[in-house]
DNA sequence: TACGAAATGAACCAAACGGTACATTCACTT
DNA sequence: AAGTGAATGTACCGTTTGGTTCATTTCGTA
């Protein structure tokens, strides 16, 4: 006796099944980190099931991996074709920061998932083969667009791009990982459009008035 | 039959208990978050039981919660005297960077717990009555000093201190909480004391040309 | 259309884990 | 010195959880 009359017409999807568990799978991993995620929960917010997770993915580090890459794989494609070079290099910084404040809001699974790894020290970053070779793409922005800003007199020489994307990454995403414990603090909810608006502001002149050679307005 | 010949002399201390209690959870809590965090880990590595620890803290999270306060509540007490009333606003804001940068730095167990309670939303510091009336003080430090400076048109006027603090915050929290992705990526060592010192010096500099009215220097 | 590998489902398992029951010992008060 | 509540040790328990076993169905292909 097995579902009675109905036709029972399985279809098989290996692609959609994978993708299906790998978006759920996604957002537990960035709501409990690796350790808090449970494999049940997500096989039950999944079509499939928990079987089929092992199947593909071997373990739940297997799957927690799998995700980290498609984070990081995900977040490097939608980076990249800002067309800074077509901007005088002073816009061309601040685009680059609001982008990049805009892109980590957006992307708040993404930041978790990047301060869950960090949690673990990077044990899993580590061995994945796939995701050490791509960031190097803003460097080389940030690289090119310094080196016309010092050659513009805008900016001052000296400086270390990967400094400053270490100081733009910092300005926005603590803006995004520390939010709770921040707002808590200080009573208050930095995340209305208004707030936020205001902070974004502040980070780009930040960033602007570090590099620039002579900071008025 | 029990421990044979010995006196068995037990000594009750439940102050220390307690406290090496909370010192072996607040390294395990840090190192592995909530979810992560194993009682019988904690236990073991206890000069007492795991039936101590559900005596005192009643809970894993009980556990937690009193590691959390605590954690802040050792935070809190390094900070405060810096003196920085007694200097001009420049050095004092300086000084304030310069000491936060190193704070966050020799603290990152605390650090690591702040980013375990972000990843839960803040739940367990929501919860904190303790917490919650603390970090004034750094405001407090930070509106006096920018008033200063304001004053004697060393920095700029129209800043929200809060925000100030935010900047700061991000900048030398960020050094510590993702300095194993960020290395990952950029292969590279960003703590050997050489770019330690580098790294310290730019965030110093970012914040004092963020306020500065003008930014020759 | 028969065949075999790939894909899937349902039930099950052993270990890990948070938590507790029960008995015992310490240390302070009277 | 007895009595009492606080403090501690040992052993145990029920559930959760990552992972698996076994059987079945799908579907491309020979």
């Amino acid at each position: 006796m097995r579902s009675s009359s109905r036709t029972t017409t399985r279809t098989n999807d290996p692609e959609r099944t994978m993708a299906g568990i790998l978006t759920v799978a996604t957002r537990e991993f960035a709501d409990k980190g690796l350790a808090g995620a449970r494999i049940d929960a997500i096989a039950d917010a999944t079509h499939t099931s928990k079987r089929m997770i092992y199947y593909y993915y071997g373990s739940k580090e297997g799957l927690y991996l799998a995700v980290l890459e498609d984070a990081y794989r995900r977040i490097r494609q939608t980076e990249g074709d800002l067309h800074l070079v077509d901007l005088p290099p002073t816009e061309a910084l601040a685009k680059l920061v609001g982008f990049t404040f805009d892109h980590h809001y957006k992307n708040q699974d993404f930041i978790r998932l990047v301060m869950s790894e960090n949690i673990q020290r990077g044990e899993y970053l580590a061995q994945s083969k796939v995701i050490q070779d791509l960031n190097l793409s803003v460097i080389q922005s940030i690289q090119e667009l310094y080196d016309r800003g010092v050659k513009s007199k805008a900016f001052r020489a000296g400086l270390d791009p990967i400094d400053i994307h270490a100081s733009i990454s910092a300005l926005t995403f603590f803006n995004v990982s520390n939010r709770y414990t921040f707002d808590l603090i200080f009573k208050r909810n930095g995340h209305t459009p208004k707030a936020l608006a205001a902070r974004r502001q502040n980070v780009i002149d930040m960033v602007l008035r570090f590099v620039s050679y002579s900071n008025k307005a």
